[in-house]
DNA sequence: CAAAATTTTCATCACACTGTTGATTATTTG
DNA sequence: CAAATAATCAACAGTGTGATGAAAATTTTG
């Protein structure tokens, strides 16, 4: 949609030259560190070219996680999850993209950037709850749907933060026992009780 | 701790115009668009001036997170709520200090900002779950902790969004439900099976 | 295949922002 | 009130920014 004839070799070349460029110093430094001169110095090209193609670093980031979302939703529909995601297959999706993910949910990487990515993403995978909570008022919906979406955010940025070693199976596990259950979930076997008084 | 002694008026005013001159920017654009030279075009100081309490617009607001966090940390001891902090408590000490909350939480507001002042008193909101937890590993037990966290801060976010019109006991109920029991703790009174299979 | 048309890349320029330094002015203390 | 201390400011050199029009590469067309 967005450019479906990337004819020119050239541009290619150029905004592979920028994103690896970039990339490299998104790993090192924060992105308001990075100037858009630095960029170009890494990447051999003339400042003037970034400009035509980015209007910042900023835009230039932007760019990269819509990226990010086209890709992993494209691996969706290859893989036919239309209509529910589990938990498990968005992990594999998203570690699919690795290089792009480790960046974006490190230290220098933004939340907003990770909760974007997984938002976009998490609309298949919510699907399931909205039965539960329609008998909820408008507000509380969208609280618990944001609570939801930070939930899964939190638990990806963990996994990223540590390597992704474990397995996607289990970190699903975790958020699907928390989001289905919270913390009584993860009670050994006794019964807990509503009782909020302290 | 960090300053006893503000003896001298004038930095007393100038940080106040410097704060106030951020704020206003802050709430119309976001702080990567926002010049050194520019908040004190506004607080009418001289930019060496803002040199010699800060290094950068990111340092400064560093420092206003950090004023909300002691802000919020002194009125619980005040309030003696040493050991365990409700759900509700916490969300009238953030709406004591709405001015900043609401540009923390706020479209410009950043994310990361918001979990650091969730964070700093989420502790003593946290420390009857240890409990449940401790029969985890310690890297299911760090994600679900950093998903509690994540949550209430998103719960947080949404109640600055909406102006904080419901009442802090309302969200705080919606808070402890998901953090209990989860979805299942919002389904009407149908029993809720375990099935994980499609 | 070559010349025109189109698009991309680049050198240069004027201007804004940065961070520092040392002089100037205000405040506190004895 | 005067000396000591501390904060504020004016000015400077260096760097990054964003725009413009020329040069170069690519694609299109006859």
């Amino acid at each position: 949609m967005s450019s479906p004839k990337k004819t020119d070799r050239r541009v290619k070349y150029t905004k592979q030259a920028i994103r690896d460029s970039f990339l490299k110093l998104l790993s090192e430094k924060p992105i308001e560190k990075i100037s858009v001169t630095e960029i170009c110095r890494e990447a051999e090209i003339n400042r003037g070219t970034f400009y035509s193609h980015y209007t910042d670093p900023y835009d230039l980031r932007e760019s990269l996680v819509k990226e990010l979302i086209e890709a992993v939703r494209a691996r969706m529909l290859e893989l036919g999850v239309s209509t529910r995601l589990t938990a498990a297959q968005m992990f594999k999706l998203l570690k699919e993209n690795q290089e792009l993910c480790r960046i974006f949910a490190g230290p220098y990487g933004d939340k907003e950037s990770m909760l974007k990515i997984i938002r976009s993403n998490a609309t298949a995978y919510m699907e399931q709850e909205s039965e539960v909570l329609c008998g909820l008022s408008e507000y509380a919906q969208s609280s618990v749907r944001e609570m939801l979406i930070a939930s899964i955010a939190s638990v990806v940025k963990c996994w990223f933060d540590s390597g992704m070693q474990e397995p996607a199976e289990e970190i699903s596990r975790l958020l699907d026992t928390f989001c289905a259950y919270g913390l009584a979930g993860f009670a050994p076997r006794q019964h807990f009780h509503a009782d909020d008084s302290e």
